[in-house]
Formats: C-alpha cells, structure tokens, sequence
DNA sequence: GCGTCGGTCTTCGTATACATTCCCGCGATG
DNA sequence: CATCGCGGGAATGTATACGAAGACCGACGC
C-alpha cells in the first residue's frame, strides 16, 4: 500500500476516534515527524481528507479537521436518506451470500454479551455493515461516494451521540433479511427506517459526550 | 487561487474537453513542465481528480485518465436518479430569485438560436444548470458530491453521445418552473423525468463521436 | 518463435530550500 | 490602561534534486 494512503487511514483513524478533535490545526511538519514520514504524503492524505470531508483547508493556515454542527448534520442525513434505501434496494437485488454472511458476522459481534462494549468499537461495526450493503450492490460509483459519506455519519453520532440505542441495531436484523430474501421493496423500507432512526438519535441528545 | 487548484481546473478541463483521452497517462512531469509548475502541484491536483473519479492509478504506473465503461455509466445513473430528484425536491422548498434567474439565463443561452452550437459549450450549460439546482438546496453536502456528478455525466454524455436532444432541454423548463413555483413534488418528478431521458439517450447512440 | 534478461522510464518517497503570508505577542503611544 | 502597529517566528506553498522500486519494452539467446 502506499505511504500516503497509510497516512490517509491514519489520520481518519485519528479523526475518527477523536484523537484529533475539530477544528484542530493539522501541521503538516507535526504528522509528517509523527508518523515518520515527508510532507509529500502527509500533503497528499490531507487533499483525500478534504475531499472526504473530514478536513477543510483555509487560505494559507493549511488544514484543520472539519466541524460539523447541526447544519451539516442535517445535510448529510438528507443525502444518507436518499443514499441508503437505494443502496438496500440495489443489494437486495442481487445474491451475494458470502457478503451476507459477513453481515450476520458483524451482527453477532455487535450484540454479542460477552464482547466489550466499547462504543468506538460498536461503531465501527455499524458503519461496516453499512459499508457491505452498499458494496453488496455492485455498484462501484455508489461505493465510492457511500463509504465517505457512512463514515461521516459514524464520525458525527461519535460527537454528538453514540449508537446506544438497541433499536437501531433491531432493525439491521430486518434490512439483512430483506436483503437476503431478495425484497427490494422491503429492504428499501427497513433501510429509511433506520436512517430515519438515526437521526432522530441524533437530533435526541445534542453534543452528549 | 493555489496553484493544485489551478492545475486541478486545468486538467479537470483538459479531460472534459477530450484533449485528454481516457486510458491516456498522466505523467507527472510532462505535465508540470506543460503547465509550467512543479511536480508537487500536479500530484496534489492528481489526487483530487482522483477523488472525483477521473483519473484511475495504478500501483507503480501512476495515473491515467478514467475510462467510462456502460456499466459505469449505468451505476452514475442509478445514483444521479437518486439524487436529482432530491436536489430538485429541496431546491423548490426553497426561495431564490437569483438562482432562478441565472437559471433561466443559462436556459436562454442555450436555446438561443444565433449563438453558436458548440456542443462542448452547450454541455458546459447543461452542468452549469445542474450545478444551480443543486446549489439551490443549500444543502453543502449534496453539492460537494452532486457536482461532480454532473462533471462525470457530461463527459459521460460527451464521450458516448452529445445533448443534441432537445427534449433534454424542453425539460429543464418544466423542472425550472416547477422549482420557481415552490412544488417539490413537480420539481421531483420532472428530474427524475430528465434523469431518464438522459439515461436512455446515453444508450441510444453508444460509442457517437 | 519464444522466453528471459537488462536497460530505461516513471512513480513514489525523501530531503531541502526559500518566498510569502499569517499570527501572536510585545512594545510604543495616546 | 487600552489600543494600535510592528516585528519575529511559524507554517504553507512551491520548487528542485535524488534514490529506490517497479513496470515496460526491446534485444538477445536458445
């Protein structure tokens, strides 16, 4: 892999887990020596970063990691609402079981007691799981913009609520068996349910955390 | 303006234009001493462009101009006939004369008789009258990921075959209007109109040009 | 004719330099 | 005491050079 895509998962790992907080400058002489590298591909990262949205460039101040209030929240659910019947709509009209069982894998993990519940932990299973539906498609522009745009989501109930409701991990259950049973219709519906859910969670406990 | 963005612009325009033909390689430093820059902008601007979609790397042979298969013109429709609708939905939720008025003026020009017929030109009015549209929502985060959208469907339509439909341009009256008067469930349904006849005029003349 | 080897080209990353610009603090001044 | 302005430091933006590694292409040998 290359170095600067490495930098670029890194850094969104940083962002992600809070590690780099909004509107942090993001010196590029700091990650470079951080991380061990040149500026070239901490330079690089950063332009996949803005173009993901996670930081956001200011004339001659360089990069700082994105803001995102209550606008912004807004927005990207808009589009996730758009986005997400879609992608379930289009998953479950192809057979992909291989795919489908790896979603029951992250189920299972995701409600398994025993496991620890860490909550950055149980988001990044939500936001895989999101992730293979939309890969289940088959879809590769649909991929390419979803990806970002579930993270993001993961990134912005990380700030302002995180997944604690069980409800929205009920309601995988029924959007993977719609998918798995080949109901477009219904997989579309379970699927605007969810994010429906989802916002509504957000909209529930602004800036818990 | 920075120079990656002026280089990015250049070479986003260079590959509408066709001057860049897909599959073709973008070698760093032919095209830093053809702009007269550093290799370092070229490769910032690559990585944007590569983040929009048309440009494609490989490991170790760098970037090259994306290629536009039917499959992947059919996967940015699938998406386009998501979002369109949306985009004109709450775009006609919202009131703004200025946006509709430079609207029409693009509508004008287009349909201006004694102007010149370009059709690269008349493409760059198609984009542009989607870009406002979008833009009307005031949605940021719909316009970061519908913009280039469009761009991809335009080279897309350009490659395969130019707009010389008219009925493509006779439904932008229709979707205008129905954005003017405030009715997102018109407005809704004539993009999602024009989404398709573009669609179906993408199939119809495959390869023209 | 075919496969292998080697040279060349290009990317990728590193290192370094320098001008511009921005920011912040400090001091001068009203 | 507050405010304004200036200067120094810091960071970006750009340029340039270099080495390593991989890919491509052609020549050469079998």
């Amino acid at each position: 892999m290359r170095l600067r895509e490495v930098v670029a998962a890194e850094l969104r790992r940083l962002i992600l887990a809070g590690r780099l907080v909004p509107g942090e400058r993001l010196v590029e002489d700091r990650l470079a020596e951080l991380l061990g590298v040149s500026r070239n591909p901490v330079r690089e990262a950063i332009r996949v970063l803005e173009a993901e949205g996670f930081v956001e460039t200011a004339a001659r101040r360089g990069a700082l990691v994105a803001t995102l209030d209550e606008d912004q929240a807004d927005d990207i659910f808009e589009v996730r609402l758009a986005l997400e019947p879609l992608g379930a709509r289009l998953a479950a009209r192809r057979e992909n079981p291989a795919l489908v069982a790896r979603m029951k894998e992250v189920l299972s993990e995701a409600q398994d007691p025993t496991a620890d519940r860490d909550l950055d932990h149980l988001a990044d299973l939500h936001s895989d799981l999101h992730s293979l539906v939309f890969e289940m498609t088959g879809n590769a522009y649909l991929v390419a913009i979803a990806i970002p745009m579930v993270k993001r989501g993961q990134w912005l109930l990380r700030q302002r609520s995180p997944l604690r409701d069980p409800r929205a991990w009920e309601q995988h259950h029924g959007l993977i068996a719609a998918i798995e049973a080949g109901d477009p219709e219904l997989a579309e519906a379970e699927a605007r349910r969810h994010v429906l859910t989802m916002r509504h969670e957000s909209r529930q406990e602004p800036g818990a955390r």
